[in-house]
Formats: structure tokens, C-alpha cells, sequence
DNA sequence: TTGTAAGCGTTATCAT
DNA sequence: ATGATAACGCTTACAA
């Protein structure tokens, strides 16, 4: 790694600046994290020398020696997905300012993966973690109880917490959407899936319940895939559908990128959306709002997740009380013209 | 922190797993990092225990003792951005199975966010770093030229590496774009830009020049933005646009989610694409081409810049020289239907 | 309120 | 080929 740049001059540590201001090297070390402990003047020349002298702390020392750093591991399974930037965004934002870092990691959507990412993370002695679902593996779970940080799972709710969680039910979420669309008159209501993780099952779940309830359960509507969902794939499982039978009325996507697939599909095929059709999404990305026509989807609190996950870390790291280690966001069904109901005459699309 | 679970037994370090096997603390490390300078029956002894005990080396105790790490530092301005998605794919897909981690930094677009990072990142003496963009600040530039580690800019490339590049023109890129549009017939080719960041600028000066050569540069065909391109706000771009002047006959977004929300308004107010309107979107995100019509857009080669970026890095560490330090991983106009030209009778949109 | 001494777990250096 | 010893820079525990 030889540069023409000179080499930075030595590197200052806790010892040059207790040695310019003439006190030792621990006082230094409390001024800087705990400057309660010491009186104000020599407070006051610490800080200054600090600043002077331009001294900042070794992590990997200050680790070494506190079995502690300050990172704030978080495991998601994708960062292609706009889903998890969402989330990611919102822990950016409210971990902005506060004295941790992130340290991100990327299962994609392995359990080996994650098995050994939540090894190397844990290792490394973090402040809190955060993990993705609730399904982790009888090893992940295991390495989770036994971390001695605390851990919040987010994205899903459940029963049994390893600490703490923070997210919705996605099945009740499906259930209230296909709700939606009953009530909006389609009857013959599909279920578009792709890649068919847990949360992707959930919602399935969801649905097969209410559409039995209702008496309208058809297993030839239900279209899934294990490929990673696409705009492109939303034209491919509404073809793919439509193939099967042509009896149907409207579709459940398990999330918006299908659906603008589907959406764009539709426009090809002449397919009226919402007279002849019902699109319903879920996520509730932005473009949704200005497709054309305006499409129905399932809003989550993504940013808001993330933001609570790390409130629940830093409560926890402070030692505060958790009133609720289980947080509920919930979900809000964002009706928009895509699922305005059947054109009054005939409930049938044209072929 | 207190669970259920009783504690793990008591973490094992090299001195247990050299007193198991009857050799010193040294070799134990030795045989996990330079196995060949080791006898073959002491080495499998060794590795024999290693595995039996569970050990693993304390990140923090390696990085203190030989002022390296295994991370691979990543820092781009936004998770939440597509192109960076696909750049991080790229990244993750290239280290899976190599002996680094990947640590990410957000700067959300903020040059004091970028210092403050860098400064983070080189104090724990990663094993390489990758940045985005050219455009750093004096001050992240001189702490760059500092590191002792092997730097890769991506993106962009320009004349100046702070040590290597991977990257594209963005200039030639969108100059290109603009010259494909001209060749299909169109001629008051408006521009609209978003977040206006150093590659976007740079897409402008490509529109320019490229306009003003071909004579047809007109102010207000430019619309731009500082805020966060949305498909929403391309909708309001095209709005703005058709505001100042109905005498516009394509557009060239500066990316395709504005181009998404061109084409949705274009539907809305029935405007024809291509035949009234031809429509030009940059990155070439997976829905481009099952949009309706199809879109036409620059593909850049984002994941390959990922993968670029990680072996430039990982031939530097492991002493390699570099032949090439700045690579142009170039672009590809992808023409489709939505700028095959303009209708034959009379080239302009109706109102 | 401040300081002393003893690690934290690993690797570099120098011997043997 | 293997080992003894001294760092690495900081914090904990205990003392004063």
C-alpha cells in the first residue's frame, strides 16, 4: 500500500493526551464516557487536549478491553428488496445522531447464511441486534437466547419472542384485503406469490382462510412461485393464471411489485382494471398511488419498524423497562380505484 | 440482560486450545493463519481441537494485535436506491465465500455523513474500502489518500483516483441516450432530473452538449429537482414540463422511476408513447421492459461494478499489481417501443 | 475524585 | 518448526 501521501503523524492515544494534560490515562478514559465521575476543571483540560490533539478511541482496543462495542447488528435477508430498504431507512434515521453504529447484514435469504453471519456478528460482542422474521432456524435461535444483547425480531409478530419483536400479522393483513375485494363485489379472487418466504406463507394463509369463510376457496386461483418477485413475474403468474381458468375477477398480489405486473399486463390484454378486474398490492410502495388506474394495496409501517426496533434496543441498553416486548404496527388496507368494484353489468372480464 | 437460557460455556481461546493440544498460544494462531509454516502433525492436532473445543478468534483481539481487519468497508448515499441495490448484490455475490465481511455506510447523501463514516471506517483499519462517487470532499479526500488500505471509487470514473475506479460516464451515457432519441426522429427532447448529484449533473452536461451540438438546446425543456427521485414525481416533472411548453416530443428521465411516472401520466392524459411522445430512462431497472409499451433505457452495469470493485480489491490485498486502476464498464442503449418515433403524419402531441 | 495494576485475546518479534 | 515475551490501546477492579 505504498502512496506518495505522507503517513499520518503517529497515531494519538488515551496515554499522549493524559500525559499533556498531566493526569492519567483512566481519567482521560472517564471523561470520555463517563465525565460525570470527574471534576469539572480537569474535565474541562481533558476535553480541550482532546480536541487538540485530535484523539479519538481504538474500537477494536476499547472492545478488546469492555467486551462491548457500540455497533448495532441488523440481518435482513435482501437489500435488493424495497421492503427491507424501507425498514433500513427508518433505522438509519433514528439511530442518526445516537452513538452507535450499524453493521448490516445480508442472509439473502439463507439460513446457513444467517446461521453465520449471527455468529460473526455475535462475536463481536454488539450492543443490540436486530433480525429479520421470526422463523429463524433451531441454530440461530439458539445463538439468539444465548447473546447477551438485546435482540428484536421484526417484520412478523408471534408468539414466542427470543426478546423482543416488532411488526404485524402478515395473515391478518391478507385476510382484511381479500376481505376488501369481497366487499368491493369480486368474488373470484386469486393469490399471486413469489419467493414464498414465511411472510409470503403468512398472507397465503391468510387468504385461504377468508376465502373459505366466504365460501369462495378455489385452489386453481392460487398462483405462487419460489423465484424473487418481479414486475416482469406479475405479467408471467397473471398469464400463468389466466391460462388456468379465466374465471376470475380480481387478484390478491402478495406484494406491489407483482401487481404493477399484473397491472401492466392487464393494459395489454385491454383488460379493464377495476370495471372487468380488481389489482390489490401490498406494501403500499409510492408508486402505487400514481399508477394508472391508482392501485389498492396493503400499507405497512416499514419506516416505523424500523424506528421502534431501535427505540426497543436503546430503551434496553439503557437498562429502561419494556412494557411490551411484542409491538403490534399493524396494517391499513389503502383503497384506490384499482378495486373500485365491478362494472355494474356483467362481473365477467372479456376475453 | 438477563435470560432464561444459562450462559455458554466459557468462551474458548487459543490459550485452551494450545494447552489441550500441548503446544504454545502461538502456534495455535499460526496453524488458523499460516498453516504451511506448521509440521503436518502438530497442524492436524491443532485443527483437530480447534474444531472439537468450538474455537473462534476474537475479532476485536486480532484487530488490536495486528492493526487489521477482515472488513470490507462499503459506503454509498442511499439504501433505498435501486442503483445501489443492484451495486451491493453485485458486492455481497463476489465476497460469499471469501475470508471478509462487508460493512455498510449509509451517507445519505451527506458529505459530513461521508467523513464522519470514513473516519469510522479507517480507524477500524478495514482490509479495503469502496466509496461512491468521485466528488468527495477536500477533507474525506485527504483521509482516502491516508488509508493504508486499497480504495476503489465506484460509479464514476474520472482522471484523479484517489487509488482505483470502476465506474461509466455519465456524460457519455446520457449524451448517447439523447443522440438515440434524435436518430429515432424526435426533437425537443426535454430532460428531467431528480436529486441532482454529481452523476445526474453529469447526465445534464451530456444533455447540453449533445443538444447544442445538434442546435436544439432549449432551456426550458430542462426540469429538474433536488428532491429524491420518486415515480410520483415524475408525474410532476411531466406536469411541470407540459406547464412551460406543449412543444416537447420526448423526454430523457434521469432515471426510470421517473420514466415510470412519465408513462403513467402519459396514459392519463392520453398522450401516445411512442407516437406523440418518445420516452428515455436511465439504469434499465427490470420493469423497463414489461412496462406498456416497453421503455426504453441505458443499462449500466451495476452488479458487475459491485463484483469489479470487490476483485480490485482482493487482487490489491493479496500484493497483485493492477493494470488497469480506472475501469469504464461502459453502458448499452436498450431500445424499445417507447421511443421508436414519432408518428409519421405530424410530429406533435396532441393536447 | 483520581490513580495503580492487571488484564482483555491475539499477533509480532526475536530466539532457539 | 516452535516458543517466550512483549506489545496492541483500552477498561475493570480495586485502592487511595
Amino acid at each position: 500500500m505504498d502512496r506518495e501521501i505522507p503517513k499520518l503523524a503517529k497515531k494519538i492515544k488515551l496515554a499522549d493526551v493524559a500525559e499533556a494534560v498531566g493526569v492519567s490515562a483512566i481519567t482521560v478514559s472517564r471523561v470520555l464516557r463517563k465525565p460525570e465521575l470527574v471534576s469539572e476543571s480537569v474535565r474541562l483540560r481533558v476535553t480541550e487536549a482532546v480536541a487538540r490533539l485530535g484523539y479519538v478511541p481504538d474500537p477494536a482496543a476499547r472492545a478488546l478491553a469492555s467486551a462491548r462495542t457500540d455497533v448495532l447488528g441488523v440481518l435482513i435477508p435482501s437489500v435488493t428488496n424495497n421492503v427491507f430498504s424501507s425498514v433500513l431507512r427508518g433505522i438509519y434515521n433514528r439511530v442518526e445522531g445516537l452513538p452507535f453504529n450499524i453493521q448490516l447484514g445480508n442472509t439473502r435469504y439463507s439460513v446457513l447464511e444467517e446461521e453465520r453471519l449471527l455468529d460473526v456478528f455475535l462475536r463481536q460482542r454488539p450492543s443490540g441486534l436486530i433480525v429479520s422474521g421470526i422463523d429463524q432456524s433451531a441454530r440461530s435461535k439458539a445463538l439468539l437466547r444465548q447473546a447477551d444483547c438485546p435482540i428484536v425480531q421484526i417484520m412478523e409478530i408471534g408468539d414466542d419472542p427470543v426478546d423482543m419483536m416488532v411488526g404485524l400479522s402478515h395473515r391478518d393483513a391478507a385476510g382484511a384485503a381479500i376481505r376488501h375485494l369481497q366487499a368491493r363485489g369480486y368474488r373470484r379472487i386469486a393469490f399471486l406469490g413469489a419467493r414464498m418466504d414465511p411472510r409470503t406463507r403468512s398472507r397465503l394463509v391468510g387468504y385461504e382462510q377468508v376465502m373459505k369463510e366466504i365460501g369462495l376457496l378455489d385452489e386453481r386461483l392460487i398462483v405462487t412461485t419460489p423465484r424473487a418477485s418481479t414486475v416482469t413475474l406479475g405479467c408471467e403468474l397473471l398469464i400463468e393464471l389466466l391460462s388456468r381458468t379465466t374465471e376470475v375477477d380480481a387478484v390478491f398480489c402478495n406484494n406491489d411489485d407483482l401487481a404493477i405486473g399484473v397491472l401492466f399486463e392487464c393494459q395489454r390484454r385491454r383488460i379493464s382494471v377495476p370495471d372487468d378486474f380488481g389489482i390489490c398490492g401490498f406494501n403500499d410502495l409510492e408508486m402505487m398511488a400514481v399508477a394508472n388506474p391508482p392501485l389498492t394495496s396493503v400499507r405497512t409501517n416499514r419506516e416505523e419498524m424500523g424506528r421502534r426496533a431501535i427505540e426497543m434496543l436503546i430503551a434496553r441498553i439503557a437498562g429502561e423497562p419494556i412494557d411490551e416486548p411484542v409491538v403490534d404496527l399493524g396494517f391499513e388496507i389503502v383503497a384506490r380505484h384499482s378495486t373500485a368494484g365491478l362494472r355494474p353489468r356483467e362481473a365477467r372480464r372479456r376475453p
